[in-house]
DNA sequence: TGCGACACAAAGAA
DNA sequence: CTTCTTTGTGTCGC
């Protein structure tokens, strides 16, 4: 099966460890035209075909042919009838001598145009072997087992005849090939919307080398038998609901995805080529080292200096890249796609490798195609995906959380174990807070705080209650319009709407008796170390950097990706210590204050110049806090569990850093008490708090919230900090385990 | 409802 | 081994 042609390798080369270094070495061994014979090498391309017919797979289409509509098709591939009549027949005993069709078929193409040959030939290789299971089996997402051969695709069909200069009638075979995204389940090709799918393309010409090719001129032919010439040759993937015929819109993305552009799949100009192995698509994913980019790029690449550029088959290509194998990765259908027919039956979708010409007035004209069988795209529906909840059961656990909240609103001592519920007070608490400060604020440079704060300060002010505090998602936190969306964010929705905030409280089951990854980002150039304790096995390790005291670090060199194992039943509630460090501050990047540091000067001039984000919670405030014993403004820590300084932007690694790792467990809670916490320098909320107090719902909110009798449970709503608990300690003193191992015992149960 | 956005976490690349 | 990247998919809220 492996395209491996016997050809020694220089003694000094080791031998290839990979697929992909195998078919490098030998695309480097490779000179000129010699790849492209139609010769030894593409036999052994031929001879997979026949075997992979060996034993077709049944395909619903191959019983549901309709003339009528393989016309209409037709008429829309620009079919020319004389023109395919004559290219079936080339075809037919050139390419498709070893296929089965039906001569009544045949002749049915003749008369009306191209019968796109349903007989999908699955190839029985050891690459379906996960194919036929009944039900997906969840794969991790860059498990290499993500990468498997989908639907094959139809043989090539002609719309139009490409003839060289010579008038010679010139035969094209597109061969193409999906590596990632569809399975084979009960008979169907199965694909999802929200996954990416891979698929690679090339053409060649019948008994046509390279050399011929790039020597030659080419031309096609209109309705009225006018020449045509042909620029340059190139490949389009394209997709059609397979039902009415409508065209789909595909997206691409980068490996950024949400954060990088999107596009439509590129037309890519190309040269005869032949497809890499199954195999080398799968090593050749993510590689990011140079070199290795380099040789991999002489697999898809024509490389124009090797041969001379004015060759008349060449010429008229753009400037920009040539391929030798059209290579679509992260390719999505559209998210607008309809995947359900409004009768509510499934919808599926052809995906069509297109080889086609740029002709003089830089329109491009189809010249041959081949199509995979109908596809089932799969929506974001739960039902579509393992171990997903039922929309009852769905409706049902949301009911609960009402009846929870409702109970939670009705009783004065907290005792539910409600999986969510939702305090609206609180939101107004925040809301009001967030008026007062809108209108008056003067730096427009304040981009973020955090609403927890304004709890908590109400709280400390009033001493009604401790909470530990929480920070709430990127999604709900502050971003005032205009601010800038940067390489460092993530993209963000532009609205004139101030966001809503609000504070939900959520017990996440999947803690408990779980293991959960620490991530600490940016760790480096703090003062002092201290080596604390060997972590044993089974306890808890918190990770502390209070502002005054980043003064210890771990002998296991904690990163993201160390992996906490808990007791089976222990709750990550001793999280909680992470709000301490989460009540990190932030300066406005543009507050004079920053400006006078030199130091943060410079990395602020270095941000700006790469476009990027202030990087004032990574870095720039926990630092300048530190020097200077002050800060304006409070704000959250998002998406890690602990950031810490990185003044400057190379790698790092945990060694440079001087992490405060505290180990503890669920007994040792004294660690835990929030008093050890200096707070005494947080925020400027101080200063709005007269604001504040003015808000219209303040004394709603402030009997709500002491109605809760001190037993307030706030958790952090970010998705991290979600999976804590926030707690107020001492609010129980008699119980033997917090609020939330309860509420986490109940919750797994349930 | 379906979708955009954000998040988590597990495996790959270096 | 550590650090950083990529991507299937869980989740919230509109």
């Amino acid at each position: 099966m492996k395209r491996e042609p016997q050809r020694v390798l220089d003694p000094g080369l080791r031998n290839p460890s990979s697929e992909l270094e195998t078919e490098l070495i030998t695309s480097l061994d490779f000179r000129g035209p010699e790849e492209f014979e139609l010769g030894k090498e593409n036999d052994n391309v031929y001879e997979i075909e026949n075997n992979a017919q060996n034993k077709p797979l049944p395909c619903r289409r191959d019983t549901r042919q309709d003339p009528k509509k393989i016309r209409k098709e037709s008429d829309k591939f620009n079919q020319t009838p004389a023109d395919n009549e004559l290219n079936r027949l080339n075809i037919r005993g050139k390419i498709d001598a070893t296929m089965s069709t039906s001569r009544q078929e045949s002749i049915e193409g003749q008369q009306y145009g191209p019968v796109p040959q349903r007989s999908y030939d699955e190839n029985p290789t050891q690459h379906f072997a996960d194919h036929h299971s009944k039900s997906k089996v969840k794969v991790a997402p860059r498990s290499s087992l993500q990468f498997k051969v989908g639907p094959q695709f139809t043989r090539t069909f002609l719309v139009r005849p490409i003839y060289s200069n010579g008038g010679r009638l010139i035969i094209p075979k597109i061969e193409g090939r999906i590596d990632r995204g569809f399975e084979f389940l009960n008979n169907e090709w199965i694909g999802y919307k929200r996954n990416y799918f891979t698929l690679v393309a090339a053409f060649q010409f019948e008994n046509y080398g390279f050399e011929e090719f790039t020597n030659a001129t080419y031309h096609t032919i209109d309705q009225e038998n006018n020449n045509l010439v042909i620029m340059y040759f190139a490949l389009r993937l394209t997709s059609k609901c397979t039902e009415d015929g409508t065209s789909i819109s595909l997206v691409q993305h980068t490996a950024k995805r949400d954060r990088g552009p999107q596009f439509e799949p590129p037309i890519h100009p190309a040269v005869p080529g032949s497809l890499p192995t199954h195999q080398v698509i799968k090593e050749a994913a993510n590689i990011r080292n140079v070199g290795k980019i380099q040789r991999l790029n002489k697999l898809f690449y024509h490389n124009r200096e090797e041969s001379l550029t004015m060759e008349p088959g060449l010429n008229k290509y753009p400037d920009n890249s040539i391929f030798k194998v059209a290579r679509y990765e992260r390719i999505q259908f559209a998210s607008s796609i309809n995947y359900r027919k409004p009768s509510s039956s499934t919808r599926r979708f052809n995906l069509y490798v297109e080889l086609i010409a740029c002709l003089e007035n830089n329109e491009f004209v189809t010249l041959a195609f081949i199509e995979t069988p109908p596809l089932i795209i799969r929506g974001r529906s739960p039902s579509n995906y393992p171990n997903t909840k039922t929309s009852n059961e769905q409706a049902s656990a949301r009911n609960e959380c009402k009846q929870a909240k409702k109970r939670i609103d009705d009783c004065s001592i907290y005792t539910n174990t409600a999986e969510s519920f939702q305090f609206d007070s609180i939101d107004s608490v925040a809301c009001a807070f967030m008026s007062c400060n809108t209108k008056e604020r003067e730096d427009d440079q304040i981009n973020t705080f955090n609403h927890m704060s304004c709890v908590n300060e109400y709280l400390n002010c009033t001493n009604s209650s401790r909470v530990v505090a929480g920070n709430i998602s990127s999604g709900d936190s502050m971003t005032y319009p205009g601010t800038k969306t940067t390489k460092r964010g993530r993209k963000r929705k532009e609205t004139s709407e101030q966001p809503k905030m609000k504070v939900k409280m959520k017990l996440n089951p999947k803690v408990a008796g779980k293991t959960k990854q620490i991530k600490i980002a940016h760790a480096k150039h703090m003062n002092a170390t201290v080596d604390c304790d060997e972590t044993p096995k089974d306890s808890i390790v918190n990770i502390e950097s209070p502002i005054q005291n980043l003064q210890l670090d771990s002998p296991n060199k904690v990163s993201q990706g160390t992996t906490i194992e808990s007791e089976p039943n222990y709750n990550f509630a001793n999280d909680n210590y992470f709000v301490y460090r989460n009540k990190l501050s932030m300066l406005s990047t543009d507050s004079e204050d920053l400006k006078k540091d030199p130091e943060l000067a410079a990395v602020l001039s270095y941000d700006a110049e790469e476009n990027m984000a202030p990087r004032s919670l990574e870095s720039l405030t926990l630092r300048h806090l530190i020097k200077n014993n002050q800060h304006e403004h409070q704000t959250v820590l998002k998406d890690k569990d602990c950031y810490l300084p990185d003044i400057f932007p190379n790698r790092h690694s945990a060694e440079d850093s001087r992490i405060s790792i505290f180990v503890t467990n669920s007994e040792n809670k004294e660690n835990l008490n929030p008093d050890s916490y200096d707070n005494s320098k947080e925020g400027l909320f101080m200063e709005h708090v007269d604001k504040f107090q003015k808000a219209e719902q303040f004394s709603e909110i402030q009997a709500k919230l002491e109605s809760f009798n001190n037993e307030l449970f706030i958790p952090s709503s970010s998705d991290t900090s979600r999976n804590y608990l926030i707690n107020v300690f001492n609010s129980s003193p008699n119980q033997d385990q917090s609020h939330s191992s309860i509420f986490e015992n109940e919750l797994y149960n349930f």
